[in-house]
DNA sequence: CTGTTAGCGCATTCAG
DNA sequence: CTGAATGCGCTAACAG
């Protein structure tokens, strides 16, 4: 079982006729007669040739195929970008390379090299929560290989973004809270390192300076966004004195999380503490009660990344565009919403 | 902003040495002079020299690329066990490409002739519900490249299988259903085309008949995995004159699913039904209650998928293995159990 | 319209 | 040890 591969010269041989002139048939060249073109087309279906992309990569320098790094994929949100990215990716004939980076830099950094040794045509890109050094993205800028971020994205390299309006989102979500009653609101927010992060934290800050609430330092949290540790800072807000009535959480996961940590302790949700989470992940709805949450539309981010990208690659254009998407409120009963779930 | 790459070509210039030598240094050809081998490769960091892919795959007339094809990657258990595949690729130097279907069987045909005009070095599979044909799989085969199958495989090809006892598994659910005291236990199946739907089924089935439960045809159904039919298969069996005390389903996201009509009922889980899944999927701990399901080793099954493939890329050989990987019964409180969550 | 030639970048002969 | 020459499969430029 060995690998053998039909390739024009066979063709040619076959019938009898310059391998230039069966190129040309295949590709679709217009200066071919016409029963020659079938007659190699024919044949070539017959033997079902398959033309070497190694060998045309290499005449054309490129390789159609464009290189997704996305921190994680085991939350449904970034699986949903990359099925945006590859529906558009697919019908300009591209191949996407997907690469994880479980939150690590090193990986994302060995991931960047994989992707530049592949040669992809162009990189679609969302940080780990580790990377503060950019090296090894800027290496694709300066061989002139396009490059665009989403959701977490780099802000010091002139490249296209897309991303949602994470303070709104986050604006709201507080105001929701507010609204519903709530006067002492917590924040589990990101690390600092992610401009989301800082974002969010804005949005909520901004929410509650507008409806005069006291911003209190101990209510707010910015962690590493693993599980263990949003165990260790809940308990600890909910061990105050004054233990906070809500809690706005930087993303799904760490909502979902925080709110088993609620119900632990004996602790109603939404009665004692209502819970808001970001991204509406797909278990967001069937949690026990259904989170509050940001939605942002992320099939969608993954369709404009792709597109921003390809823009690029095709023309050799270079404008650093920012795609900012909305991002929707659904509320749910973890905030004591009363929409049914689904 | 045009792409360029330093070839061999700029570094032997620069030298004054010749291709060869060059190429000899850069691959760690034993025959070289030390101090020429020391400034090639010096010289090679400096100038940032990447070697170009697309030749060396022309060469060698290998990608050291491997597709991976997967129905969805939605819920938890693809993407993990991407991880495993992963893992052991790119431990071997090799890339991963992967498809997703959306469990649709042209999607899945499409995603195939991908793969195979990438020219991968190997293909790791997982069929979408509707594949009863397998041509765009068996190319590969006639093609000589090894392909392996995980999960949901192809029972009609001669290839490695990666599986998990899903007899055993499913057995074992329902024996604990059993145990527990239910009496007339639901099985909200997978499709037939599935093996894994069959072997399930079996399992269910040879619990009932080994405690003497009587089968009863109503209480099983067959359906195409897409969550509006959970709704109305559910409700229909909670509107039988007998409804079941118990329910046992093909996968989490079904239980999850189930669990909302339920709910949404009015009825309590487990008091008056009880439920499990099959997968142990991420989110599963986290609902409520939190579901008893049978946990397949999964990133350990993309691992084992990898290293099959990897073993008959680089051997040639080919033989049909198959690995069948044990399954944990995790109870937690869908049943009754009264495991802590998390 | 068709055939011949060259060359993409590299590793590997074959001569020195 | 090193250089020159070959060819992987294909397309494009150049002659007919």
């Amino acid at each position: 079982m060995k690998k053998h591969q039909i390739t024009i010269m066979d063709i040619a041989r076959e019938l009898n006729i310059s391998k230039s002139t069966v190129s040309r048939a295949l590709t679709g060249h217009p200066k071919v007669n016409t029963q020659t073109r079938k007659a190699v087309l024919e044949l070539a279906e017959r033997m079902d040739y398959q033309p070497n992309m190694f060998s045309i990569n290499l005449l054309k320098n490129k390789s159609n195929a464009i290189g997704v790094i996305v921190p994680e994929f085991i939350s449904s949100f970034f699986p949903q970008v990359i099925l945006g990215v590859q529906e558009v990716a697919q019908a300009s004939g591209y191949t996407v390379l997907i690469a994880q980076c479980n939150e690590s830099y090193e990986q994302e950094v060995a991931n960047a090299k994989t992707l530049l040794t592949n040669q992809v045509d162009g990189l679609i890109v969302s940080l780990t929560k580790e990377t503060l050094n950019f090296d090894h993205l800027k290496v694709f800028q300066r061989k002139g290989i396009p490059v665009v971020f989403f959701n977490r994205v780099c802000e010091e390299m002139e490249v296209p973004r897309v991303i949602v309006d994470d303070y709104e989102g986050a604006y709201r979500a507080t105001e929701h809270l507010i609204q519903t009653g709530r006067r002492r609101i917590a924040h589990l927010a990101g690390p600092a390192t992610l401009a989301i992060s800082r974002k969010r934290l804005n949005g909520y800050l901004d929410a509650l300076r507008k409806h005069t609430i006291p911003i209190r330092d101990e209510l707010i949290i910015c962690y590493d966004l693993t599980m263990e540790k949003v165990n260790i800072y809940i308990n600890h807000l909910l061990n105050l004195p004054e233990p906070p009535d809500a809690l706005f959480c930087i993303n799904d996961p760490t909502a979902i999380q925080a709110m088993q940590v609620i119900k632990g302790r004996g602790l109603r949700i939404p009665h004692d503490i209502a819970v808001t989470g970001f991204s509406n992940d797909y278990y967001s709805a069937y949690i026990e009660p259904s989170l509050t949450t940001v939605a942002q539309p992320v099939r969608e981010m993954g369709r404009v990344a792709a597109q921003l990208l390809l823009d690029q690659v095709e023309t050799d254009s270079d404008k650093p565009i920012i795609r900012q998407l909305q991002t929707e409120l659904i509320i749910r009963n973890s905030t004591g919403g009363t929409q049914p779930v689904g």
